[in-house]
This record gives structure tokens, C-alpha cells and sequence, in this order.
DNA sequence: GACCAGGTCCTTG
DNA sequence: CAAGGACATGGT
């Protein structure tokens, strides 16, 4: 049963590849997943999709767009994902920052991962998750992301560790693969949402009884 | 009506 | 440094 953390990760990332297979998980152009990655903070998917597409609507779904834009219309885009005045700030900040910065996100994408990183941290309101969650799906680079599902369902595994050091496992035992990243997250996402309530886990259940 | 969602920041002890 | 509150709309 019990082997060292990091086998555990790996345990947990093979069975649940074995048992989602390939998912499609954040699609979209990087100007999207930077965007999206704001919006999503503590907020369900499918009203951030909405969000994405009064922005696309309004030609305000870009960084560029955002960049130059009114924060009232950005509030009136968003307002289906919550906390959006908050957001339209973070969003100001993340856009201003690629555009000084980099002069866009075509130009950024020629840089470092780590110098990237670095960077994002710095902007006000982008956070560990959400750096992480942009330089994988947004510039395809191998950050894992490490959420409070991530580091939910590890507690249950037997891993009680802080996110930082989980995300530093994690990338210890993935392959050094985009895709891999991508998908590996995504397949605890869905578990997580499958079997993880606030009040009713059966993470515990399903993830010691081996297989 | 209560409770929660693919976090982050700010304030307290 | 850990814990608690604020931010806000939409679905169960």
C-alpha cells in the first residue's frame, strides 16, 4: 500500500489516465487561457464560458483588447463569473503586464519558463495556480498545476503535503511532456469533481482500494 | 435559503 | 507563518 510520495503521485496520475483516457481539457488560443485562467479563480467553468463569449462579442477577448479597454465594459463582460470587479482589475494588471512587458503574448511566448513564471507571480492577483495554469495550457510548457482538488485528493492518498512541495513531486514523476501535463491535471479535476463533495468525499474510499 | 465553485490578497494572532 | 475574511454571481 503505502510507498514513498512520490510513488504515490505516480500512482495516482497512471490510474487515473487508465481510467479517463485522453480528455479534452482548456482549448483555445493563449490570449484565451490567460484570460480564462483569471476568470476561473474559485468560479465554475461553464460561467466562465459564458464570460469568454460576451468578451469575444464585444472584440474584448484579447490581452491587446483588455490592455486598452473601458473597465466597465470588462465588469459588465464578466459578471457571470463572480467577484468582477476583482477580476477586472487582476485582468488590467495581467494585461498591462504582457503588453509593457513583452508587447504581447506572441512575443512572450519566446521567453523562459521560468522567467515567465517569475513574472507572472509578480502581477497582482496571479497566483501560483493561476501562473501555472497559463504556462501549461496557455504556452504549453511542463508547470504542473497543483488546486485545492490536487492537494484534496493527495491528502487522501496519504500525501499530506503543501501544494509548493506537491507540485515539486509531481514534476519529479511526470514525463517531461506537454501533453502529459495537460492531461494529467485535467484527469484530477474530473475525478475530483466526480467523487470529492465538500461534505461527501469518496476520494479516500476509491483511492486505496488499489487498482 | 444554505452551500459551494478549476484563488488570491489582506489582516490578525 | 497559519488562519480567517472579502470578493459576487449562478447552480443544486
Amino acid at each position: 500500500m503505502s510507498g514513498s510520495s512520490s510513488s504515490e503521485c505516480a500512482r495516482i496520475i497512471r490510474v487515473l489516465k487508465e481510467h479517463y483516457g485522453h480528455i479534452p481539457w482548456w482549448p483555445g488560443d493563449t490570449d484565451d487561457v490567460l484570460i480564462g485562467a483569471v476568470l476561473t479563480q474559485q468560479t465554475r467553468w461553464e460561467n466562465v464560458v459564458r464570460a469568454l463569449a460576451l468578451l469575444k462579442k464585444r472584440s474584448l477577448c484579447s490581452v491587446a483588447a483588455l490592455y486598452e479597454a473601458d473597465p466597465a465594459e470588462i465588469e459588465n463582460a464578466i459578471r457571470s463569473t463572480g467577484f468582477y470587479k476583482v477580476k477586472t482589475r487582476r485582468l488590467k494588471a495581467l494585461a498591462t503586464f504582457v503588453m509593457r512587458e513583452y508587447g504581447g503574448p506572441g512575443p512572450m511566448a519566446e521567453y523562459p519558463t521560468e522567467l515567465l513564471r517569475e513574472g507572472l507571480l509578480h502581477v497582482s492577483g496571479i497566483g501560483e495556480e493561476t501562473a501555472d495554469c497559463i504556462l501549461c495550457y496557455g504556452f504549453h510548457r511542463t508547470s504542473f498545476v497543483i488546486d485545492a482538488y490536487t492537494h484534496h485528493i493527495c491528502g487522501c492518498a496519504g500525501i499530506p503535503e503543501q501544494k509548493s512541495r506537491l507540485k515539486a513531486l509531481f514534476e519529479k514523476v511526470l514525463l517531461p511532456d506537454q501533453d502529459t501535463y495537460r492531461q494529467a491535471h485535467a484527469h484530477i479535476v474530473e475525478y475530483a469533481k466526480e467523487y470529492c463533495g465538500k461534505k461527501r468525499c469518496e476520494t479516500c474510499i476509491l483511492m486505496n482500494s488499489n487498482e
